[in-house]
RNA sequence: GCCCCGGUGGUGGAAUUGGUAGACACGCAGGACUUAAAAUCCUGUGUCUUCGCGGACGUACGGGUUCAAGUCCCGUCUGGGGUACCA
């Protein structure tokens, strides 16, 4: 019987869905284990052939934690609200709803497909009210919390209330929260709180609340009509749709991530990720600790404060510089520099991202007029204003070190400031006049007054101690970590459950959930700007009469807890018990793509953090182990095309034409092409070292002939980078006026032929792979149903696997797809061996039509090519190295071959440790073997290391270290045994040419090792 | 610039703790079967050298540690990814 996979393959899949085979159990006596793959945005394109990569890796995890014993929880869901929908929605005016679930059935469509133990049962979407309802309420929550800073968690709001009745605020909790806005509050006490109106009480609150409404730098993208967050963007330009971003102050919903900051830092420590992710999130995160530093500004009352990582070098500030959105710029400018300044400024806010990141190297800059006094010599200092200090960071004001900072440097000898050297490093104290700055964190302190002498690190201590005791700072971490803007102008997304009363945003009841997205007439912006739900029937109101909060949630929102909701996916009354939460604690393997390394990543963390410490959840990470998949490249496959000079092809429309093929010079052939004006398609082999002239025949006179090699092959006509003609011609006519030329003929009108007219079989026609990214544009895209419907979802899995680490990134091509499926045939064959032949198919036989597979006793050998091979298995998926055991089970099946088996007690095992990777083919045996039950329920086989002692050893003999020859010696032998049996060898003599060996080194069972 | 990860045959890659470099697969060459093709099977395949036995070289490059280095250390080159006036 032949390997019928497709049969094989729809079988299971319909079996497995019918039975619901892969459907968790929510307890039980088996040690729970969820893994998860990182939420996939179903988009219109469909699944390409990378994206499932990281899906069958989790599979083969899934499914082999099963046969171990595992109560698996495998889910599948949709990150299903999302810009293209909408992009999509405004230029067809359908609703985004519509063309989401169109994609998401495709989509389910081609999972479907490639057989994966998903528990379906628990699918989620994130556009689903059903869903939404708890990212409303989940933000309500967050809302409703503050972060205390002495418990370091987040509260319920009221008992900052609390505080604040009873003791007031002494504007002593500034530094401990870290949001953009709380720097302006006034100290109240308990009695001015109570006697407070709602505004004023709701707007102090505003400043303490989790999520709040704030004024705030955002990033401002005008095409696409809305705000986006800092990891939305790539380049200065929009990640999704490439517009450019401009800065904009708005008042917007944000989340206050930054009071997570340092937990989100440390709690690194705790998982197993991958070092290169962690450490993107680490600068991402941006610690640094510095201290905070006033200095006095001459003539005023004002001071302006600083921070720097480098109190040491205090002595050698020599400037002052203010970001251009400085809140004293306007007060701090004299007369005569306030046209200067004032354009400066104007021109500074007005560039976009991206012109700032263009212009990275030119400096820019303006002198205010006034000064500082140094706070420990008195001297006076300038103040400038500068683009290249941000208002975000920090206080928007920095002290320039210029002999200690590069772009103080810079800026210093652009404008002729003084650079004054404080710290002695590799110039030993004579930097003045020496090209660029001296950054490092080493060496002696100079023309320091009291930091003299000291070492950098100390200096920092004693200039932080000083600055502590005189009263013009204190030491202070800042993070680079911003506030994540949560508002944004769309329509597809969750809406914000808030409505305004007085202009005080309040949050929704719980009862009043979901607040259910409204319908609108179009999908854009109204006229005076405002965000599409603005468009919503005017009784889309709050008590029919408040206005609802008319921007929506970011794509982030919904994939920051998922991972939660499939735990009880169908939980009505809650985002889930805390009793499954308790039972399924963290995802134990969480696969996914390192580019939601910033975004995704992090926020589903602060998340975690927020609901674990308001006691929803018990767990302080959402993933212990991460796995980042590779990238999968396309390989685009180039052919080399011949085509009439492009400046003179006009002229040849409607002439008569020929091409001459020529070899080495000399004319072999001519074609009539005739005298169409459209372009005749004429290729020539990779391979060939023909040479093609086109030809006019009427003036009996050569075309001027070029070289063109843009074209690409659809990859699915190629091979081994040989195009297989009459597939792309059934399926591109287009072509079919194209001659294609090789060494050995050429074919024309759908036949083909050599050089001599003779029509024969066959050429090979290569084209030239190139690496590119996988794109409809390049022709190069891949799709893993057309790979199912050729050679089968198994075989497609175990080649996604067989193509290299699962960590690394690749070029995708079907090269090597043959040898896989061979594997699966030659695997098939153990089973259905013709009785009298066996084992290898010999040339013209057909296997036999009933299984065959006997109960005989296995040999010692058979015995430990399957020990071996679970061993190695067992070793390959626990460290997640799928691509060698794909190969360990070529090897097995070989060697089974080799050896003829066709015994149960053999193939049994060895089916129950293939099926994680090939589940389909390994079903079918199973049965056929006379189970009933599926196979995933089978346990995996346990290795016996009995079977794998050898009773040899192959010794390999080297030389200083350089392996001559190999002995097979008993291993019961002891290191001096097998010394002397080496030492006596007739072959040692030869290379120890009589000498006696300075040093003989035996590690036994491995090696022997001569030094001569 | 800084941080992270890589560099092994014609190709994808293997070598898990320093112990026979190139497993497994593709491709290629030759052969078997076939009217032919497909499918299948067998043999060979790192480079140089030799008729052959064999020998020499070989994991980006240059050094080092070691009885022994793809693996460890130092320096250089190079590819990919992340990030960037973050004081």
């Amino acid at each position: 019987m032949e390997y019928n996979f497709k049969e094989i393959e729809s079988n299971w899949q319909k079996y497995w869905a019918a039975n619901k085979t892969f459907a968790a159990k929510d307890g039980g006596d088996k040690p729970k284990y969820y893994v998860l793959d990182m939420f996939p945005y179903p988009s219109g394109a469909g699944l390409h052939v990378g994206h499932p990569l990281g899906y069958i890796a989790s599979d083969i995890v899934a499914r082999y934690k099963r046969h171990k014993g595992f109560n698996v929880l495998h889910p599948m869901g949709y990150d299903s609200f999302g810009l293209p929908a909408e992009q999509y929605a405004i230029q067809t005016g359908q609703h985004p709803k519509i063309t989401t679930e169109q994609n998401i059935a495709r989509y389910r469509e081609q999972l479907d497909k490639i057989g994966f133990s998903f528990d379906w049962d628990r699918e989620v979407r994130t556009s689903n009210p059903e869903y939404y309802k708890w990212t409303q309420w989940i933000f309500i929550q967050i809302f409703n919390s503050w972060y205390n800073k002495s418990t370091n968690k987040a509260e319920p709001i009221e008992t900052l209330i609390k505080v604040f009745e009873t003791k007031g605020f002494n504007c002593k909790l500034d530094d401990t929260l870290t949001g953009d806005i709380e720097k302006d509050l006034e100290p109240f006490t308990g009695e001015e709180w109570k006697a407070f109106d709602e505004k004023k009480k709701s707007d102090i609150l505003m400043n303490f609340r989790l999520a709040y409404l704030g004024e705030s730098f955002v990033n401002w993208c005008p095409q696409l009509g809305t705000v986006l967050a800092n990891d939305e963007i790539k380049d200065g330009v929009s990640e999704r749709g490439g517009y450019p971003v401009e800065r904009k102050l708005m008042k917007q919903w944000s989340m206050r991530i930054t009071a997570y900051a340092q937990r989100l830092l440390d709690g690194l420590d705790t998982l197993d990720w991958t070092e290169s992710l962690k450490e993107a999130q680490r600068n991402w995160i941006g610690k640094s600790e510095g201290t905070s530093l006033k200095f006095k500004v001459q003539g005023s009352e004002n001071s302006i404060e600083v921070f720097t990582t480098r109190p040491d070098t205090v002595f050698g500030v020599s400037f002052v510089t203010l970001a251009p959105e400085h809140e004293l710029v306007e007060s701090l400018t004299t007369t005569e520099n306030k046209a200067a300044v004032e354009a400066y400024v104007t021109q500074a806010k007005n560039r976009s991202e991206r012109e700032r990141q263009a212009d990275i190297n030119k400096i820019t800059g303006v002198f205010t007029g006034s000064y500082v006094e140094h706070p420990f010599t008195g001297k006076q200092v300038p103040i400038w204003i500068g683009d290249y200090v941000l208002a975000g960071y920090g206080t928007g004001a920095v002290m320039a070190v210029p002999a200690h900072d590069s772009r103080d440097y810079s800026f210093a000898k652009h404008f002729g400031l003084p650079i004054l050297e404080v710290v002695a490093g590799s110039t030993n104290g004579t930097l003045s006049e020496v090209e660029g700055s001296y950054d490092a964190k080493e060496g002696k302190l100079i023309n320091s007054d009291f930091l003299n002498g000291l070492e950098v690190k100390d200096a920092m201590k004693k200039a932080i101690a000083e600055i502590e005791a005189k009263g013009l700072g204190k030491g202070k971490v800042n993070f680079r970590l911003r506030d994540a803007v949560f508002g944004r102008q769309r329509y597809w997304g969750e809406p914000i459950p808030v409505y305004y009363k007085n202009d005080i945003p309040y949050a929704l009841n719980e009862n009043e959930l979901p607040l259910v997205l409204p319908e609108v007439d179009k999908y854009l912006p109204t006229e005076d700007g405002e965000p599409p739900l603005a468009r919503a029937a005017a009784s889309w109101k709050h008590e029919g009469k408040y206005d609802y909060e008319h921007s929506t949630m970011p794509g982030w929102a919904g994939s920051s807890w998922y991972f939660l909701r499939y735990m009880d996916a169908t939980n009505g009354s809650e985002f889930a018990s805390k009793k499954l939460s308790d039972y399924w604690q963290q995802v134990d393997l969480y696969i996914g793509g390192s580019e939601h390394a910033t975004g995704h990543l992090l926020y589903v963390r602060f998340w975690t953090k927020f609901l674990k410490d308001l006691g929803y959840i018990a767990i302080d990470e959402p993933a212990k182990k991460l796995i980042n998949q590779g990238m999968i490249g396309g390989t685009s496959e180039l052919m080399k095309q011949f085509i009439i000079n492009r400046e003179e092809i006009e002229k040849y429309n409607s002439i008569s034409k020929e091409i001459i093929i020529k070899k080495e010079g000399k004319e072999i052939k001519r074609l009539d092409i005739g005298n169409g004006s459209e372009h005749c398609h004429v290729y020539l082999s990779i391979d060939s070292g023909l040479d093609i002239e086109f030809f006019d025949k009427e003036n009996k006179s050569p075309i001027k002939t070029e070289l063109f090699q843009e074209n690409r092959a659809k990859v699915k006509y190629v091979m081994n980078s040989v195009l297989n003609i009459d597939e792309w011609i059934a399926d591109e006519p287009y072509y079919a006026g194209s001659i294609l030329i090789t060494d050995e003929g050429y074919w024309t009108k759908h036949e083909y032929f050599d050089f001599t007219e003779n029509k024969i079989q066959n050429i090979s026609f290569k084209t030239k792979p190139v690496v590119e990214k996988m794109s409809k544009r390049w022709n190069n895209v891949v799709n893993p149903d057309d790979i199912c419907e050729k050679f089968g979802a198994d075989t497609l899995r175990l080649y996604e696997m067989f193509l290299g680490p699962l960590e690394q990134s690749k070029p995708w091509n079907t090269n090597g797809i043959t040898g896989v499926q061979g594997f699966l045939k030659k695997l098939w064959r153990l089973f259905y061996m013709s009785p009298s032949g066996g084992g290898a198919q010999r040339a013209g036989e057909d296997s036999s039509n009933a299984l065959n597979v006997t109960n005989d006793e296995p040999t010692k050998g058979e015995l430990k090519t399957l020990h071996k091979t679970i061993k190695k298995i067992t070793e390959d998926i626990e460290r997640f190295s799928f691509n060698t055991s794909i190969s360990n089970f070529m090897i097995c099946v070989n060697e089974l071959t080799d050896a003829k088996c066709n015994k149960r007690a053999i193939l049994e095992p060895l089916l129950v440790c293939l099926s994680p990777y090939a589940p389909h083919i390994a079903e079918e045996l199973w049965k056929q073997l006379g189970h009933t039950e599926s196979i995933s329920t089978a346990a995996f086989p346990d290795f016996n290391e009995a079977y794998l002692v050898d009773d040899n050893v192959n010794y390999p003999v080297s030389f200083n270290g350089k392996v001559k020859f190999t002995l097979e010696l008993a291993a019961t032998l002891t290191t001096q045994e097998v010394e002397a049996i080496v030492r006596a060898n007739e072959q040692t003599a030869k290379y120890l040419d009589g000498k006696e060996p300075k040093k003989v080194i035996v590690v036994h069972k491995k090696i022997v090792n001569m030094v001569v």
